[in-house]
DNA sequence: ATAGGGTTAG
């Protein structure tokens, strides 16, 4: 005779309440008592407290087997304990089968699905909640909007927004800070601005909406100056207003108004907070201070993947592609695993530094070890490897058996590795793509024009330039900053409205007697380049970069660094220029271009001349 | 009974 188990009757680490109603303990337990609402306070209680998803599941199944699935409240209890499990699918399974779910489920529901970054679904929801005819509440719309926020649907969050005025919702805190964020994130800061100050009671989040809002639309100086007012108004900051505070100082290069915050930000008491301690050492290398944010870097208990990611992405911005590598192999020692932005960060520090053999092994470890697989940024990054190793053949080849579909930039990527190498013929295919997929965007243009005229085709040349006339591209002005005296100091091309501009163009005069005698040609080629269309010698001396470079030679003490930022990417004649500036005034100059860092110190640049 | 703003790359 055999006995076997039956599993059943003492299962491990049950709750009192799965051992109550096990069927083979007290069968009737639930049929007699269903109607009992101490029993469904009882099981409500054990839903809310529940605290591992098996005991949820375990429940789950008992109220099954009892019947008690037309309980409306302890099913809604228990679709909700699921979503704050993440387990929206569980959810939306009960869900489904819910005959008239309450206003409050259809908020679980839509609120799971935002919160999972399933957006379009919990769209679809609140779609399917007005049309089964119910009023959306003040509960509805955050999550809403938030979705509309995560698709940068800006149509569908304007109509949100009428829903929600015609709902007598548009007082609500919530959902007023809600809507910010949506506004900011599909890019129209200005309306996100007219409904905060619409707003009658603005809280904490309401600010840091705004500010954050600004600072991820790089509108820099009005997230330091919001900021400014939010302690004006008696709000007291916290670790999540500083991320955004950071990122501003971070995106301008402003320096000193950098170490303001940190030091801000240690007397708040955020000095070990792995997000504030992050945005920190990011900021410091973004201001150009690389060593200062690898000393924090290391200081900084508890590093995560993004921490990681970020010094790893620093080190590739500034050049130190084999210390960006060194760190990789550091964090995954370290046991903390990688992700698709870490792989960005790294493939691109290759590219920048040009170590080929390093970025390719890496592209292939990927998904072969690490199970992520390739996207189109990624496939950026290998197109701009290859380029800059003058392997053009392969980096088209690479693009058109992407099992991604390309974008512009892809092509662009290889474009500008056309210019480098002067590769007219795949630059003219290659243009063709581009302009059919992305036909006004200024950038792609000059590239372009300057691949003819490095090869004195100037009848090319003038083609493009009406091509862009004709289409009316996307011109971005360009501009360079330098931080001085707690102001940001903004230049443009040509541009003679600051106070000393006789000193700076006089040191420019002087300057370029020098760079001649030391060798310096002007190089015309670049005159389109950077979108400053200058034709002239005149007009490249002239350059935003160097405008802000005299001024920082003239203001600052001699011996120190001048910290620049430009918009724009930095052109090859300026590039050359402040390399001869740099060994004649003996300093080293710091500029920071749309793509990278460029060290510029004794006659030499880190970028090893690419970029 | 439900709530919001968040760091990394391109």
């Amino acid at each position: 005779m055999t006995t076997r188990h039956l599993g059943l009757l003492k299962p491990v680490h049950v709750h009192p309440f799965i051992a109550r109603c096990n069927p083979f303990v007290n069968s009737s337990f639930f049929c007699t008592c269903k109607t009992s609402n101490r029993i469904v306070l009882e099981i409500s209680s054990l839903l809310e407290g529940c605290s591992q998803l098996n005991h949820l599941k375990q429940i789950h199944s008992k109220l099954l087997v009892y019947g008690l699935q037309h309980n409306s409240q302890l099913w809604t209890r228990t679709a909700t304990s699921y979503v704050s499990f993440a387990c929206i699918d569980s959810a939306n399974l009960l869900f489904e089968r819910t005959l008239n779910p309450s206003s409050f489920l259809w908020n679980i529901m839509i609120r799971g699905f935002a919160t999972q970054g399933r957006f379009f679904l919990s769209l679809k929801l609140y779609a399917k909640m007005l049309h089964s005819g119910l009023r959306p509440d003040k509960f509805a719309f955050p999550f809403a909007l938030k979705s509309c926020a995560g698709l940068s649907d800006l149509q569908m969050g304007k109509q949100i927004h009428q829903h929600l005025i015609s709902f007598a919702c548009s007082t609500d805190v919530f959902v007023n800070a809600a809507l910010v964020d949506m506004y900011t994130k599909c890019g129209n800061v200005e309306t996100a601005r007219l409904v905060f100050d619409k707003m009658r009671i603005r809280d904490l989040v309401s600010w840091t909406s705004m500010i954050s809002g600004y600072a991820h639309n790089s509108y820099n100086i009005e997230t330091l100056e919001f900021f400014d007012l939010m302690r004006g108004s008696m709000v007291k900051p916290n670790r999540v207003s500083l991320l955004s505070v950071m990122l501003a100082c971070g995106n301008l290069g402003v320096l000193r108004k950098g170490e303001w915050f940190h030091n801000y930000s240690i007397q708040a008491g955020f000095q070990s907070d792995i997000l504030v301690a992050t945005a920190v050492m990011d900021m410091y290398a973004k201001c150009g201070s690389l060593d200062l944010g690898r000393f924090l870097f290391d200081q900084t208990v508890g590093k995560d993947v993004v921490c990681w990611s970020a010094m790893i992405a620093n080190y590739g911005i500034h050049g130190q592609g084999r210390e960006a590598i060194g760190l990789f192999t550091q964090m995954v020692e370290a046991g903390v695993n990688p992700n698709h932005v870490t792989f960005t960060s790294l493939l691109s520090a290759c590219s920048h530094s040009g170590l080929l053999g390093e970025g390719q092994r890496y592209f292939e470890l990927m998904s072969k070890e690490f199970r992520i697989w390739p996207e189109l940024k990624h496939y950026a990054c290998m197109v701009d490897l290859l380029g800059r190793a003058g392997k053009l053949f392969e980096a088209e080849k690479l693009i058109e058996n992407m099992p991604v579909e390309p974008d512009s930039s892809i092509w662009g990527s290889l474009l500008g590795a056309c210019r480098i190498y002067g590769n007219l013929d795949l630059a003219e295919r290659v243009a063709g793509k581009i302009f059919n997929l992305n036909p006004t965007h200024a950038g792609y243009h000059v590239l372009l024009s300057n691949i003819y005229a490095a090869k004195s085709r100037w009848n090319e040349v003038e083609k493009v330039r009406e091509m862009m006339a004709g289409k009316g591209t996307n011109k971005i002005q360009g501009f360079s900053m330098i931080e001085f005296n707690n102001h940001v100091y903004i230049f443009g091309v040509g541009d003679r409205s600051h106070p000393q501009s006789d000193n700076i163009y006089a040191l420019l005069e002087e300057l370029a007697a020098s760079m001649r005698q030391l060798g310096y040609v002007p190089s015309t080629n670049f005159v389109l380049h950077d979108i400053e269309d200058e034709a002239k010698e005149v007009a490249l001396s002239y350059h935003s970069e160097r405008l802000a470079i005299a001024f920082g030679i003239i203001n600052t003490v001699p011996g120190t660094p001048i910290r620049i930022t430009k918009n724009l990417r930095i052109c090859g004649d300026c590039h050359s220029a402040i390399k001869f500036i740099s060994k004649i005034v003996n300093r080293v100059i710091i500029v920071r271009d749309i793509h990278r860092f460029h060290h510029f110190k004794d006659g030499m640049c880190s970028c090893g001349d690419y970029w």
